[in-house]
DNA sequence: GAAGATTGAATATTCAATCTTA
DNA sequence: TAAGATTGAATATTCAATCTTC
């Protein structure tokens, strides 16, 4: 019997540790992003990344689970998280005659604009974070390793 | 004045990619654990966070505030975190005869026991999206990179 | 019956105000 | 007066149940 409490369990080292600097610099960065766009009187980083999301999709217009699984978040959140953008006017609901199930987010130009409000505080911000902090091969680097790690953990359910 | 609509603000691209990865890497690998911890019957994600943190502080105990920093969540939010894990028979409240305004959250052996059990799974999952996806010194350099995105974060409020 | 989306109940998180001690 | 922590109100998120359409 071993005398060293629980069965081990190490996660090999080296892996561990960049999941633990994954978290704590999104942790980081986020809430660094949430403080500036309060400061500065804008909402919050979800309605950004709502309407960035819409922005660059195809006809600025998205399928709602599309658009919840773009943002990882569950569809019944994402309904509300649209209700609220709709009631303040920046995107509208639409649907389709082809499948009358589906309804999707669409950007409106008052959208856009609050997008383009936003947009300088957050590029500034992650631009203080990020740029002069990685060279562009490790941007690069840490891009395509991440987008693997995502990869990976999506497809084995 | 410039025709072409609200400032330009590109965040110059190889960080871009970078911080989407992030985000993206991070949501995804979270997702996974949570559905794991859930399936086995398990506590939330958030509670294995706490009883990890405070296993690897020295005596096993860590103020509230502290201990708020470290999972990165408001120090109110922490309180009815601590709440629940108390209720929980997990960990313990400590008042410090030194500063009688702090107060101490304290690992009780129960659980330690509970992060014995909730381990196995948390280390299953993270070797199915780390382990094998990168190489050592892929995670290496994920590590140094992000550790540095967080100090750059965190010091420029 | 299954897929897509919405709703209501339960839960979790934050923000501002408060309480206690330094 | 400030630091540390807690509380209550407001907000946001999830989960399960429901509704509509395929």
């Amino acid at each position: 019997m071993k005398a060293s409490g629980a069965a081990e369990t190490p996660i090999k080292e080296p892996f561990l540790g960049a999941w633990k600097a994954v978290v704590q610099a999104h942790a980081a960065v986020t809430g660094q992003l949430q403080e500036a766009l309060t400061e500065a009187g804008l909402p919050p980083l979800a309605w950004y990344e709502l309407l960035v999301t819409l922005a660059t999709a195809p006809e600025r217009r998205l399928r709602m689970g599309e658009l919840a699984e773009a943002l990882v978040i569950s569809r019944g959140g994402l309904t509300k998280l649209v209700d609220r953008l709709v009631k303040a006017g920046l995107v509208d609901r639409d649907f389709c005659a082809e499948d009358r199930r589906a309804s999707y987010a669409v950007l409106l130009p008052a959208g856009e604009e609050l997008l383009a409000e936003m947009r300088p505080t957050v590029a500034a911000e992650l631009d203080r974070s990020l740029v002069g902090v990685l060279s562009d091969r490790e941007a690069e680097s840490i891009r395509e390793g991440l987008d693997r790690v995502r990869n990976s953990a999506c497809s084995g359910g």
